[in-house]
This record gives C-alpha cells, structure tokens and sequence, in this order.
DNA sequence: GTCTATAGCTTGATAGAC
DNA sequence: GTCTATCAAGCTATAGAC
C-alpha cells in the first residue's frame, strides 16, 4: 500500500493540467478534486495554504522546467542557432506540439494585485532576460536583443492562444521552425 | 430622467471590461453589477439569458466592431499594403495600443463544450478567412495567404499577452509596423 | 427599468474520525 | 494521508414591489 494515494509528480501534473484549461477562476477545487482523485481536505493537507498554494507550486515547477529543458539549450555547445534549435524542440514537447497552453497566459488575468499575477509576471520576466543573453550573441544592441525576445515570446504565447482557440497547430509549428530568425536574424 | 440608468453602449463598454480583465468564470455577477452600476435583478432584466447572455452579447459587439473599423479598411481604396496600415492604425485604438487584451483570449478558457468557446472559436475563425483574402493579393498561393494570416493573427494575441503580463506595449507596437511585411512580405 | 429581498446552489476552507 | 461532514461566504438566478 502506498503512503500516498497519488504521487507528488502526479499530482502536480494533473492540478497543472486544471489550472492550464481553465485558468485560475475556473479551476474549482471541485474540478481540481476530480481530477486528482483527492478529496478536498487531503488537498489542504498537502496545499495547507489552498487554492493559491497550488497555484503557486504549479506556477513554480512548469517554471523551473522551462529552466532545465528549455533553456537548458540556450548555454550549451553549439553555434547559437544549433542552441535554438534544440530549444525549440524542447519547447515542442513542453507544450505538447501547441496543445498544452501556456500557464502565464490561463494564470494573467484578474485584477493587478494578484498574487498569481506578480508570479507570473516574475516568470515571463526572467524568461525575456534568458532569451535575450542569446540573442545578443548575434551581436546586436541589448536593446535590440531583448526586442528579439520579446517578440519570440510574442510568437510563442500568440501561437499557443491559436492553437487553443481554433484548434490549428501549423502556426505553432513554424513558429518554432522559425525561432533561430526571430532570435538571430537579421531583419527587424 | 432617463428611461435607462445607464446607456446600452455604456453598459456594454463596461461590460466588456469586466469580462476582458477577470475571464468569463471570473467575472462575477458582483463585479459586473458594481463596474457597470446595475444590480441583479437589473441585469437580468436586459439579459434574461444571465451572464452567458452578456458574454455572448459583449462578443458579437467586439466582432462587430472588428469588422466594421478593423476589417473594413482591408477592401477600401489604396494598395493592399496601404490598407493594412490603416487597418493597424484601427488595431491600435482597438485594443487601446495593447492596454486592452482581446476576448479571445480572455473568453477560450473552460471546458471544450463551453457554449461561449464556440462563439470564440467561429469569431476567430471568420479574422483569419478575412485577413486570407488580403494576404492574397501578394500574389501567393491560397495555402501560403491562410498562414500569413494565422501569423498575423498569433503576433497580435501575443504581442497583447505579453503587454497584459509584464505591461510592455513595445512588442504590440512593433507587431503593428511590421504587419504589412507579415502579410504580403516575400520572406517565410 | 430598477430596486430590495431571497432562494438555492457552489465555492473555498476546516474539524475531527480513521 | 485520506476521508466524511460541515461551515460561512460567495455565487447565479428569481420574485415581486415601485
């Protein structure tokens, strides 16, 4: 018998996937209940701080993915546009092609002195300054790297709202096919 | 004294707000009755359908308003790349120069039965057939014009999530300039 | 057309047994 | 660590007076 009815890693994907689908609002702890299998109380036991702990763990572990497979790429080996590419392909797999969206987008809205808010915005924050180290490998201005990024990150949270509203997952695919000229490139 | 204690473009405007900014779970009838002025009872009386009837409501306006001052410059007078620089200028007040995010976005949270996801689903879907037919006259093939067009579409929603997340509107701005190259350029 | 008042349900959160 | 049972507060929606 296990200690545990679910374990932490399942968990944590399954509030993910709540979270994700239906934003914070939206995400009852009932919806959150039946999809993890866990009764309300035990959920406080592990979230004593609620609804919001949950978020907050969510928002924390898809973040330090982003830092371990996705950017991990970024300062390895590899002429920058090889790092790219690989980053692309973990990006792939960390929204499942376009089909998972992004949390920073379902976990934004509300009023400005959220809680979640400040997190998220800390999240794209860092992941703008990231991209931006790499971009200025292609010996732009910081200014001109960290547009780069943004517009890189523009693409990928357009791409992902597409993907989710009407279902088309090619914008998605060239986005990411694109990502070594939108990073690097020399026009814009 | 006027019949109406507030106008029906008022009423709606701050409608649209609230749905904008909060998602459709999280616009409570609360909010919506203390941003618009309205209570309960009043609210229902203009929308007998409840709070999916607004939802809908605010949505075939914002369609309605896209079409009519964004959508229309696009078969006005002018080179096609003419045309798509007023349509960005629309875009611009549109969406407040990036300030107000899009009900797309806001709107396609929940489940995929969700009665409103479908009228986000159709109004999208209708943007990206219209922008399709500008795309077309830089003479590429229908396959290549439908794909400008999703990409336009994505750099729009994510030049406006990044502007709602960490309050930049430089991407949004950029997007706006560069749109007539991503619709009718030579490049991808 | 707007209001007060309220019904009935769902929400996030807790108490306490096992 | 998980459960059943429960709470108060919030929710959407309705009834009926003015």
């Amino acid at each position: 018998m296990p200690i545990t009815k679910v374990n932490e890693e399942e968990l944590l994907d399954r509030l993910t996937d709540v979270f994700r689908t239906y934003g914070y609002d939206g995400a009852s702890l009932s919806k959150i209940s039946e999809a993890t299998g866990l009764q309300r109380a035990s959920l406080y036991h592990r979230f004593p701080g609620g609804k919001e702990d949950m978020a907050k763990v969510v928002l924390e572990r898809a973040g330090q993915w982003l830092f371990n497979r996705v950017l991990a790429p970024l300062s390895g080996p590899g002429t920058p546009a090889q790092r790219i590419r690989n980053m692309a392909n973990e990006l792939h797999s960390f929204y499942a092609g376009g089909q998972n969206c992004c949390l920073l987008d379902s976990l934004s809205f509300g009023s400005d002195d959220n809680a979640i808010r400040q997190h998220v915005q800390q999240g794209m924050s860092a992941w703008v300054n990231e991209l931006a180290k790499v971009a200025q490998e292609g010996r732009v201005s910081a200014k001109k790297a960290r547009q780069k990024a943004q517009d890189a990150i523009s693409q990928i949270q357009g791409t992902l709202v597409v993907a989710r509203v009407i279902k088309d997952y090619g914008p998605f695919e060239r986005m990411l096919a694109e990502l070594p000229t939108t990073l690097l490139g020399k026009q814009a």
